[in-house]
DNA sequence: TTGAAAGCGGTACCAC
DNA sequence: GTGGTACCGCTTTCAA
């Protein structure tokens, strides 16, 4: 007496219980036009037993059947986290959806290359975002003999240019820039920037400290550059190594957080923000509004993201290539 | 000469290029034991040409024929964000994938009820993990009838029990507990809890309160409750209505969010803390040693969220009913 | 007006 | 030993 779980019910369970044909119920329940004048009476009953019996067409066999490819993939890492990688989703997700598309978020495991373009080529989905660590030249080349379009997120535009792959980045030199010019600007001469010590996150740090570089190029200031990990502890080394050879009259700190820890360990030396050390982080989080003195920062600007979704589900759907960065960084003056 | 969008290459296409059946290529590609007898220099050009092809069997058309289900949706709304939720994600994506299943998270929109269940059930899922919030007993009903069991994330177990719906919670009243007996193991018997304002976290907040009050109740304390967005601006009104009506000794701030925004708050209004004002937060996040004075808080401990996957995994295997709270709240001391 | 049947891309039984 | 073929669930053409 084992009862099994149940299967789902199928559309011969419908039709055997409505008493009608397989094809009938298909044409009732899509309401296809070609059982257009089928009685209203039947088509009751059809609902009626789809109801009770809590059918749903499954998708799979659906798709086999049409050929129609909707799943996009959207397969990130956790550094992409945060409210403004959020907001993007959700525009995103909305976009999609508008367009006929469903997106699903995929591998929190850290596939990457061949292997994983495989299992996402398994899917058949009408396109994949993902994160430009997880894609080789083979990979995105296996989804493209698919026809599946891929867009690296994060993904230098210039060496993808012509190959197909479609990218979406964020200036991350830009911001750098904005953060340097904003320590420029307030006559620091003494930069120092740190630079993540993760794989996740460094190759963004050291685009954002080329930005800082080129801003104090400009304004004729010097940059050093510090490695720093994300922990109070790693703060606190940055900030003895300061004191030793030191203090930088401006610090650019890669981010919010990172630079609350940076604030924090000043702080506990001793050191006056901002009147001996300047500090600004980018992204300008709510937790800028937490520290005092409240945390300068680089807010990113742009179009809408649900608009930058929408040319994204363009892509998706016409299958070109195109090079997105719809993010203009703006320096946010606050305390320190 | 409008050149389509390839399709991906089907068995039948590697099948006519190698000169062999399909069958001959489902065998070879799964090295399945109906085939044993294949010769090597047949393999060796099925292979080929699949490789050629970049031929990966779609995973819809198999599971239509072989009727497995491997896909467990993941269904959670922003609210669950932060290291904790990703933590665990990865626990659970590890521990699946070790079991054969596939998670992936769907719905950033925010579908809920029947038609949420419709939209899942049509994907022939192993299991639906889902926040209370998009649950409805019909749609869980709904998806029971096809034989897919759901973890409900955040549902009172009472109600599950006996119902067929799993269940893995934070025990948000032992967090406000622990909160509560931190502060007034310092001695404060005049306490302020927060309640955010916003429908999501509202229902967590209002049971983080009740554990305040219970260790308040314990030591006879009193406790002021007072709603709050998360904004500097919701904060600093809160702040101000305490210097009105007399400040509390001890605060827990529902979280380190909440509780560094007030942090700050209060700084602003120079109150002295933790002279005059103690406040301790919950979930401690990096966020509190770059505050200060450095955040109290209350962590969350428990089995390795490996070890929660893969129970959970085992429900979505077996097909039972469990309730899982495998977090346990410890205060963390600090300045605050 | 209704329904039989073909076929989507795979797998695996079973007859050659 | 090999490979033809039935079949999974569903849509849609076409004939009755």
């Amino acid at each position: 007496m084992t009862s099994s779980r149940p299967r789902p019910a199928t559309i011969g369970d419908i039709a055997r219980r409505a008493g009608v044909s397989t094809a009938a119920v298909s044409y009732v329940l899509n309401d296809a036009p070609g059982g257009a004048r089928i009685p209203e009476e039947t088509r009751e009953r059809v609902r009626a037993a789809a109801d009770e019996m809590g059918y749903v067409p499954g998708a799979g066999a659906r798709s086999l059947r049409t050929g129609a490819r909707d799943l996009v993939l959207y397969v990130r890492s956790d550094a992409a986290q945060g409210p403004l990688a959020s907001e993007f989703l959700h525009g995103l997700s909305r976009a999609l959806r508008g367009l006929g598309y469903t997106l699903m978020q995929y591998g929190a495991e850290r596939d990457r290359g061949l292997e994983a373009a495989r299992a996402w080529a398994a899917l058949r989905p009408a396109a994949v975002l993902a994160d430009d660590d997880r894609l080789t030249r083979a990979g995105v080349e296996l989804l493209a003999k698919g026809g599946v379009p891929v867009v690296g997120l994060g993904s230098d535009p210039e060496r993808a240019r012509g190959t197909g792959l479609s990218t979406l980045v964020m200036d991350h030199r830009a911001i750098g820039r904005a953060a340097g010019r904003h320590l420029a600007g307030r006559g620091y001469r003494d930069l120092a920037a740190v630079l993540p010590a993760g794989p996740p996150l460094r190759a963004m740090g050291g685009e954002r400290v080329e930005g800082v570089r080129e801003a104090a190029a400009e304004a004729g200031a010097a940059v050093r550059v510090h490695d720093m990990a994300y922990s109070p502890e790693s703060a606190a080394e940055v900030v003895a190594g300061w004191r030793e050879e030191g203090l930088p009259r401006g610090v650019f700190g890669y981010n919010d957080e990172f630079s609350g820890l940076l604030l924090g360990a000043l702080l506990d030396a001793g050191v006056r923000v901002p009147e001996e050390v300047g500090l600004v982080g980018a992204d300008d989080l709510v937790l800028c509004r937490m520290l005092r003195p409240a945390l300068s920062s680089v807010r990113m600007d742009g179009e809408s993201s649900s608009a930058t979704a929408l040319r994204i589900a363009e892509v998706i759907a016409g299958g070109a290539e195109v090079h997105l960065s719809p993010w203009t960084p703006v320096p946010v003056r606050r305390a320190t």
